[in-house]
RNA sequence: UGGGGAGUCGCCAAGCUGGUCUAAGGCAGCGGAUUUUGAUUCCGCCAUUCGAGGGUUCGAAUCCUUCCUCCCCAGCCA
């Protein structure tokens, strides 16, 4: 019979820049021919596979060498919301070419956060999709050999500084390694000799041979391999040379047959070596034999898509500020509730649904941006706002005593658990002649407008009388009440007398104290560390506060990680590390 | 001074195969209504203007052109 709401019907553009591109991919039938058979392979290994069931492909890849925080966020949903609107799949792909730097604490970590934010890397196939770039050391290690076979890569054997030299400046070009025209098969012997750990650290490296005097940096004979004596967290001692992002990135999305990937503006103009080299090993090639040999990678080849990152103002999310707060103590952790981590925000008390919304709601786009924190926080409110049970808890207790309500009599006083939703049922606050109030809600001499608890003012006791302040006592901190019976909540004649206060209280019998934590942003300034200042000074030295509340019986079980608003509060967490209930 | 990007309301952001744009939507803000949370919900208001100038056109945020501003790039990091 009734019609949905206007404010439903017309929702919001989603249309973002990507998702043009993948309908205008879609609608081309670009995708459509590519084979899979659930294991990422080279054209020949997907040869006899069937079509790929995915219509898109896309994958987060972070790199497990820290936490995930909000920026993460924001690709995360991007990349699984794509896959899952379009009918395709979003694979985890763990970054791991760098064994100096990657631990199997953060691959847990990330693994969890994903999972958190409740997206799934199983794809419309049934395949799980977890795989890391370490998956493909040996695909890499074959495919360099064959670029050295097709003369478009070689060893250099100058030293890191060496080749900084000749690497040239913005404005001018660069000049040829003296190895740059090593023969091929010295290249190859070489190459296999680094493979082959005959070599120290940083003694060669292979090349790309592209062009030294390009005016993109990148295509500048870009490093593919390093040699590194180190072991790695996933494959252990078994390598000694370690391929280079912008080597491994690329194969490992066409190995994986992902269609679009997604990555944030600093990589724009890496996006022609991306291409460089998904297509070298994508074309056939007839070698000096005159044999021609099919190319290696399935086409069509992936495409790199860059966006702008997330930038929230009050918060930091680089890397380097992160562990400067984590190690110069300023906050208790990688998952204080402070900290723009997802761990942190979990015990911040912040939601899955929350930080979808917020993806949604800040779109993505190309153009540098700074999204105010406060809506960061308001998609965290509109979603407690409806899944939160309210509760009543006392944070900063002032004792009030209603002089004449008997002493020894307790009534019970229903509260809903929350406003509009009645199928949530009601519970029981006991009144008692003594009860805990907000401090902040009496006020001997009242400011003007103040329509809380004064003197000769009446308000009403949420859920229960109204009181008229005759009084304070000093010496016992005592703020003094009458009520009248006749206007209990819910009775008739309850309205007869109107206030404009509401206030909220506890029993002193019924009630209990507990530590909460009052979390507020870690920064005073919208930009911390801007330019290149120090951050310390910017930190907000209220961030957290901790007092001993009042809380309501009912709250006494309360589960790790479960919600509630304090009325007129806001919202609160069982912190899932360390709540001991008293 | 090289290359690659971006500039639409306080903050995001649609639109950019030219007319339906005197520019969508969200957030914030401002009014007002409901309300036992100074909350929520609801209703209304909120860019004659699209970085600036010039041009093309009957008509431009959308096309051309000049200029301005901001961001990224010289790791064997990602």
């Amino acid at each position: 019979m009734s019609a949905p709401s206007p404010r439903k019907q017309h929702e919001a553009s989603h249309s973002n820049f990507i998702r043009q591109i993948i309908e205008a991919d879609l609608m081309a039938g670009k995708y459509a021919r590519r084979k899979w058979n659930g294991k990422p392979g080279s054209a020949f290994s997907l040869h006899n596979a069937p079509t790929d069931p995915a219509k898109i492909r896309t994958r987060f890849p972070p790199e497990p060498n820290g936490y995930l925080h909000y920026g993460h966020a924001k690709a995360i949903c991007l990349n699984f919301g794509l896959a899952r609107d379009y009918g395709g799949g979003c694979h985890l792909r763990f970054d791991d070419t760098n064994p100096a730097k990657e631990e199997t604490e953060y691959v847990d970590s990330i693994r969890e956060a994903v999972k958190w934010l409740g997206f799934s890397w199983e794809d419309p196939g049934g395949n799980r999709n977890e795989y890391y770039a370490s998956d493909y050391f040996e695909y890499l290690y074959q495919f360099a050999e064959e670029l050295v076979r097709r003369g478009h890569a070689y060893v250099d054997s100058l030293s890191a500084e060496q080749m900084r030299a000749l690497r040239g400046t913005l404005t001018e070009p660069g000049k040829n390694s003296p190895y740059r025209e090593r023969p091929v098969e010295e290249n190859l012997k070489l190459f296999r000799e680094m493979h082959l750990g005959r070599f120290a650290d940083g003694e060669h490296v292979l090349r790309a041979k592209i062009d030294m005097a390009s005016p993109n940096i990148n295509l500048r004979d870009p490093a593919m391999y390093r040699i590194r004596h180190a072991a790695h967290h996933r494959t252990g001692d078994h390598w000694c040379i370690y391929p280079t992002y912008d080597w491994a990135h690329g194969v490992s999305d066409a190995l994986e047959n992902i269609t679009h990937s997604l990555c944030t503006l600093e990589f724009e103009d890496h996006r022609p070596l991306y291409e460089w080299f998904n297509e070298r090993l994508a074309e056939d090639w007839t070698g000096y034999d005159g044999v021609k040999r099919p190319g290696l990678l399935q086409q069509p080849l992936p495409r790199q898509i860059e966006f702008a990152r997330l930038n929230v103002t009050y918060v930091v999310l680089s890397k380097r500020k992160l562990i400067q707060l984590v190690e110069e103590r300023h906050v208790d952790g990688w998952d204080d509730p402070r900290m723009p981590t997802l761990v942190g925000a979990r015990r911040r008390g912040f939601t899955p649904e929350g930080f979808r919304l917020f993806a949604e709601r800040i779109g993505v786009a190309k153009a540098d941006s700074w999204i105010e924190f406060s809506i960061l926080e308001d998609c965290m409110r509109e979603h407690l706002n409806e899944a939160a049970p309210r509760r009543v808890a006392v944070l900063d207790p002032l004792k009030l005593v209603i002089e004449n309500y008997p002493e020894g009599k307790e009534e019970e006083c229903e509260a809903p658990n929350h406003p509009h939703k009645p199928e949530w049922g009601r519970r029981k606050l006991r009144l008692s002649r003594e009860l805990w109030i907000e401090r902040e809600d009496f006020s001997e001499s009242p400011p003007k407008g103040y329509f809380r608890l004064f003197p000769g003012n009446r308000v009403r006791l949420r859920y229960g009388y109204i009181v008229e302040c005759i009084g304070y006592d000093k010496t016992t901190d005592t703020v003094r009440c009458t009520y009248d019976p006749d206007t209990r909540s819910g009775t008739p004649g309850a309205e007869k007398v109107k206030v404009k206060g509401n206030i909220h209280w506890v029993s002193a019998k019924d009630s209990f104290a507990a530590e909460v934590r009052l979390y507020d942003r870690l920064f005073k300034v919208p930009h911390p560390g801007a330019g290149d200042s120090e951050l310390v000074p910017d930190l907000n030295p209220d961030s957290k506060k901790l007092v001993t509340a009042q809380l309501e019986a009912a709250l006494k079980g309360a589960r790790p990680e479960e919600q509630f608003q304090f009325e007129r509060h806001g919202y609160f967490t069982a912190d899932r590390v360390d709540s001991t209930a008293r």
